[in-house]
RNA sequence: GGAGACGUCGCAUAGUCCGGUCUAGUGCGCCACCCUGCUAAGGUGGUAACGGAGCAAUCCGUUCGAGGGUUCAAAUCCCUCCGUCUCCGCCA
């Protein structure tokens, strides 16, 4: 949810934000609208409900024919009072509507959609396959060879976009994600390992339930939600609670399955674990002052790189444009391996300044040195994820269908400086 | 799944039976000041969040797990839900 008092005393801000999105702007001025509507009905209503309770003690101290003819008037009274709540309430909720549908306000990502985004560096090397005498084998192939990835039996068993991980391939996954802990808690993260069924509240508080509701596998039956990202669990862990930054930002590394019904992307990257509807992820997740949330932001995009440069991967790094940007996003980094079989780059992590946005749907707070409460920025950012090994097989690929192991993967591969493939 | 107990302003607790005197008391903790040569102890005052009005002092409203109901009036009575604990059953 937006600041509301960001859109009363600068609503050109939020304008301009919406605007940069491709989100409709007048959308501010119903807001603003909803919000005078509000406050004049509350005091009216508070002002009725100031006069029945000093009444109500006026009864309490009365007795006989006075008593009887406060009574008279209270009832009266009492009915104003209910009609004018109702009034009050129903004008709170058509404000909140409108400010749960406007999203986080941009902060200095580039304007436009998908494709207007920045590249901001690249690094690592891209291998010439051509040169070195061998056309790639994608993943699949690869993952199928080293008797890794089973797409079909993972079809048989769950459907289109399932998949087993075997032998090396579950391995591979265990010690990237281990290799990611790790590498987080030599930062002084916290490491978690989070519910993946969450009450709607959460969901709703992190804002996957706006324009990508689609998204979300929903247990109808218990009213639970299956999260996309332990993101989800990590921003509901400090909901309603006061925090102390004092020692800096709280950081948190959580592990977690995570589930994408991927409704909007039918027929795309099919093949392989590319785009699958269950993977896991080891993600960042930060709570941090508001004036420390950009860098922050950076923070949390070099141990990302850290952790790609351990997967020996050739990447480059974009700067998210503004109309890409998820509801809770003011800005985000994604960081895009190369994909040798496709030419192209892939998203592999993804790093979101949500300002105040998310805490203040969740009411995560800090004291202030004044004694007053305010909102918190969260920040996210993926540090690997079962995705990740697509690029590692293709990048590592040798002629002979074996795969070489990053040196910063092997302690937790046994030592293993090789996948074989199996004859 | 069955039975019972419980959920109060950081923590602990009073208040609930019998509705109004609750503007929610008390202790601990915390903050400020005072006192004591230092330490310990002591004294005085303050100490929830949110929304609104005001330059400000301050004032008004909401919140006693959540929601609904009864009533002129609800922490207090009724209903539903959630959570915690104890016992039983069932399953891993």
């Amino acid at each position: 949810m937006i600041d509301l008092r960001l859109l009363r005393d600068n609503p050109d801000v939020v304008r301009a934000s919406q605007v940069a999105r491709g989100d409709d702007p007048a959308l501010v001025d119903a807001a603003l609208d909803a919000d005078a509507r509000r406050r004049s009905s509350f005091a009216e209503f508070e002002q009725l409900r100031a006069e029945q309770k000093s009444m109500g003690k006026e009864v309490a101290r009365a007795q006989g024919d006075e008593k009887q003819a406060l009574l008279a008037r209270t009832k009266a009274i009492a009915e104003q009072v209910k009609a004018l709540q109702a009034d009050a309430d129903t004008a709170d909720v058509q404000l909140k509507e409108v400010l749960y549908s406007i999203a986080n306000v941009v902060e200095g990502a580039p304007p436009g959609g998908e494709e207007d985004f920045i590249v901001l560096r690249e690094e690592g090397t891209i291998r010439d396959f051509a040169a070195e005498g061998f056309t790639p084998r994608d993943h699949l192939e690869l993952g199928e060879g080293l008797a890794a990835i089973d797409t079909q039996r993972g079809a048989k068993v769950s459907g289109a976009r399932f998949y087993f991980l075997t032998g090396v391939g579950a391995r591979l996954e265990l010690a990237l994600l281990n290799a990611a802990m790790d590498l987080a808690i030599a930062e002084g993260f916290t490491p978690v390992i989070t519910p993946t069924l969450v009450k709607q509240e959460t969901m709703q508080g992190t804002g996957f339930l706006g324009k990508h509701a689609d998204e979300v596998y929903r247990l109808e039956k218990d009213d639970l939600y299956l999260v996309g990202t332990s993101e989800v669990a990590l921003a509901g862990f400090h909901s309603d609670e006061i925090l102390d930054l004092d020692g800096g930002p709280m950081r948190y590394a959580g592990w977690s399955a995570c589930y994408r019904r991927e409704a909007g992307s039918a027929g795309r990257d099919t093949r392989g674990i590319i785009r699958v509807h269950q993977f896991h992820k080891v993600e960042m997740f930060s709570y941090c002052r508001p004036e420390d949330a950009a860098a922050e932001h950076q923070r949390l995009l070099g141990w990302e790189e850290a952790m790609l440069q351990k997967a020996e991967l050739p990447y480059r790094v974009i700067d998210t444009a503004a109309g890409d940007l998820g509801s809770s996003a003011a800005r985000k980094f994604d960081c895009e391996a190369w994909l040798p079989t496709q030419d192209r780059y892939l998203e592999l992590t993804s790093t979101s300044n949500c300002t105040t946005f998310q805490a203040r749907r969740l009411g995560v707070r800090e004291r202030t040195e004044e004694g007053t409460t305010r909102n918190v920025a969260t920040l996210n950012g993926t540090l690997g994820t079962t995705r990740w090994i697509v690029a590692i097989l293709e990048n590592h690929q040798q002629a002979d269908g074996s795969v070489y192991v990053p040196e910063g993967l092997r302690p937790y591969l046994g030592g293993l400086e090789v996948l074989e493939p199996v004859k």
